[in-house]
DNA sequence: GCACATTCAATTGCGAACAATTAAATGTGA
DNA sequence: TCACATTTAATTGTTCGCAATTGAATGTGC
């Protein structure tokens, strides 16, 4: 009898990994957010960056990197083009000279109010009840927590 | 009366948001793949299109795109350092000229048996039970498909 | 006070990811 | 048949993402 998939092939199935479902649905939001960002001249890793300065102003690039869990390889790019776009000012820290502070301009400021609808326009594209989202997405920072647990040993 | 967070700002706040617990999610899961796949020297969207091939051998470009929701872009580089890897063979169909098939090289099917140990350490590093990580999948991959709707339109 | 380790950002190099364009092959309609 | 549109990969340019390294600033143990 020839079985062309074997049921020990199953685990190495696409369609059976939770990792590609992740991988491919970052990507769709990845779309879904691009024509909304690029009214507001952001990335989303530049969005996610802004994000964490509307809530807390004048931090040091380490505080941003363990927020979004990116290094200060993918951040000081980033952030030396959101300088140059007048969003955001590097200097460093008086206190401690190895730190680079990013301060919000008053461009960068401002922009909080036009970002507002985005959120909005996310969760209508989701077609999906918030409090079905918030369930997903405690099940996922659940999840990646535990992953990122394991990296660390 | 000074209000540093406003209620109105909630929707903006990163923890608040599931796009980023996705975003981190994906970076989580690329992470503890990175030493499992270093063995089979692969990378993880490289790992990707083996699975692909290791269901379906000697398909076209487009094929690898759709199912994995890349473009040419991303898969010509890709598919040319799998073949410098002696990994996958590129042939134009004879049929279709304009059309490039992927096959895989004895190499290529060969590596699927060192492959089979990743699923089940993955899933050890999810510290889940398989029936929860099978819920969590299906609803990641019925939100990403209604994103991928909403872009179609 | 001084060697030493640690912390932090920047840099380099490589591999995605995607928009936009190009070019060749194929399909279609008059 | 022939003009035209469509399909398919490849290419170019920009931006992430990360490993590895560098160099300056800071902390420490003696």
């Amino acid at each position: 009898m020839v079985r062309k998939h074997s049921a020990a092939d199953q685990p190495l199935r696409l369609d059976n990994q939770i990792c590609f479902a992740v991988y491919s649905a970052a990507h769709a939001f990845n779309r879904v957010y691009k024509p909304l960002l690029d009214r507001l001249g952001l990335t989303y890793p530049q969005y996610l960056v802004m994000l964490v300065l509307w809530e807390q102003d004048d931090v040091p690039v380490k505080d941003i990197g363990e927020k979004l869990f990116l290094d200060s390889g993918t951040l000081t790019p980033l952030l030396k083009r959101l300088e140059a776009a007048h969003l955001v000012r590097r200097t460093r820290s008086s206190e401690d000279e190895r730190q680079v502070l990013i301060a919000l301009t008053a461009q960068g400021h401002a922009l909080k109010d036009k970002a507002r609808s985005v959120p909005q326009s996310i969760l209508a594209a989701s077609d999906c009840s918030v409090s079905e989202l918030v369930g997903m997405k405690n099940e996922i920072v659940a999840l990646r927590d535990r992953l990122n647990a394991v990296i660390g040993e």
